[in-house]
DNA sequence: TCTGGGGTCCTAGGACCC
DNA sequence: TCTGGGGTCCTAGGACCC
């Protein structure tokens, strides 16, 4: 079951509630806040168009392999480029990105490549280079900080800013309220322009979940504002899975039950939505309709887990390619202890998933007596926890997890690593046991 | 011509403790 | 011997997101 993303009470320090206080809070005395989400445009396909101006307005496809080609930019560009195309792929990849072009055939990110293929034929197909996405992400974000520093990373390609505290942004004329806001965001825009050549398209409401949706209304190169005034017009007509959160299931589950449009969703009776998906995120929905999301800006999160996984290039068998099997595991073993020496965390637990030939996923977890970040005490883990899985179906994909992250390398002493090896003394409890 | 890799959060049952 | 409940940790699975 999906996360009721929990409707957290943003920020406030002082938490008020209103059956605890003798005059409830004025309304009009809380600001409304102001969240943007801030979504580049077709990003990975965006930046190899930079790289190749040349592939403008042509449908490309960025995804599969592992190899790149040649930067024919490196030695004077004289020479022209064989790009590969769609028609030519044979493999297990799936679409990255597509550029707009690319997207009028029916591409979309998630679709296999040999699906892809059958809808693009004559596609540009491009070899993903993470290292290169990941600079010019890291440039968009700076420039975002120049203007408006508190800022949520959502990923490569996507953030969340609190517009609240930057200067003017609350400026207002008469013909228009959000003035202020629509200026700041037009700067951002530019400064993300100006550093990396590249569009984005951001929405600004009173809450992250207005903010995602607005973003998407109006791409590429979109600047959409929207108060609780717009929901009618502007969200009740999208279709419910446009929620952040409302996924394939929940939304077939939707549509079992009438509900087709988030104003649909909006309208339909709580206790129907309680007994379908259950109190949590039932609630969740019939608030998320409405546009209510009190989920603040964060920051920084410490990671949770961290993990390697492969698919095969073709299924390999448990038994009978052991031999290939071996040297895959210890390799993702050795490339996670590396990533967590990287990022200065040890797990004290290590995890396990299988992938079968039917896509059925297994997995399989066990605590560690002390974090660690070492390759082969991983490695070890991952052995024992291989020997409860079945063996006896061919494997697509394999995994490795470490989760219960610490700072630090794991040599801290026992004592040090969690409430658990802490004397606990329970003040009320004066019996001996 | 099936469907990558790296994450988060939630649920739920059982163990174990008080 | 049975009754009774609350809390935390561990593990497995699943939905969802970028």
């Amino acid at each position: 079951m999906r996360l009721a993303p929990r409707l957290q009470r943003g920020g406030c320090p002082a938490v008020t509630d209103p059956q605890l206080t003798s005059a409830p809070p004025a309304p009009q005395a809380v600001p409304d806040r102001l969240i943007a989400h801030l979504d580049m445009d077709a990003f990975y396909a965006s930046v190899e168009l930079l790289r190749y101006p040349e592939l403008q307005g042509q449908p490309v496809v960025i995804g599969g392999g592992r190899r790149r080609q040649p930067d024919p930019h490196a030695d004077g560009g004289e020479q022209t480029v064989h790009h590969a195309r769609l028609r030519d792929y044979a493999g297990r990849g799936v679409v990255t990105t597509a550029t707009y072009a690319a997207r009028a055939f029916g591409v979309h990110s998630g679709m296999g490549l040999m699906k892809a293929a059958a809808l693009a034929p004559d596609a540009i197909l491009l070899p993903a280079d993470f290292d290169e996405y990941r600079r010019l992400s890291r440039l968009f974000k700076a420039a975002v900080a120049t203007i408006a520093p508190v800022i949520e990373d959502r990923g490569i390609d996507e953030i969340y800013i609190d517009l609240g505290d930057v200067p003017g942004a609350r400026d207002r004329t008469s013909q228009d309220p959000m003035a202020g806001a629509r200026e700041v965001a037009s700067r951002i825009k530019q400064a993300v322009r100006e550093a990396t050549g590249l569009s984005c398209s951001i929405g600004v409401t009173p809450n992250k979940l207005l903010s995602k949706l607005a973003s998407d209304l109006d791409k590429p190169d979109g600047l959409t504002l929207l108060s609780h005034a717009d929901l009618p017009e502007r969200v009740w007509p999208l279709p419910a899975s446009r929620i952040n959160g409302i996924g394939p299931k929940a939304n077939a589950r939707l549509g079992e039950i009438g509900i087709h449009t988030i104003g649909e969703l909006a309208a339909a009776d709580l206790s129907v939505l309680v007994e379908t998906f259950g109190s949590s995120h039932g609630q969740w929905m019939h608030a998320a309709a409405h546009g209510r999301d009190e989920r603040p800006v964060v920051t920084w999160r410490e990671p949770k887990s961290i993990s390697r996984e492969t698919t095969f290039e073709r299924d390999l068998h448990p038994r009978e390619d052991r031999a290939l099997l071996t040297p895959i595991l210890t390799r993702l073993c050795e490339q996670l202890a590396a990533d967590l020496l990287r990022k200065g965390y040890a797990g004290r637990s290590v995890g396990v998933k299988l992938r079968y030939d039917d896509f059925h996923i297994v997995t399989r977890s066990l605590s560690l007596p002390h974090a660690t970040r070492d390759a082969a005490l991983i490695r070890q883990g991952a052995g024992r926890c291989l020997k409860t899985v079945p063996l006896d179906q061919r494997l697509r994909l394999i995994g490795v997890k470490m989760s219960s992250l610490v700072p630090g390398d794991g040599s801290a002493p026992p004592s040090d690593l969690g409430p658990r090896s802490l004397p606990l003394f329970d003040l009320f409890d004066l019996t001996e046991t």
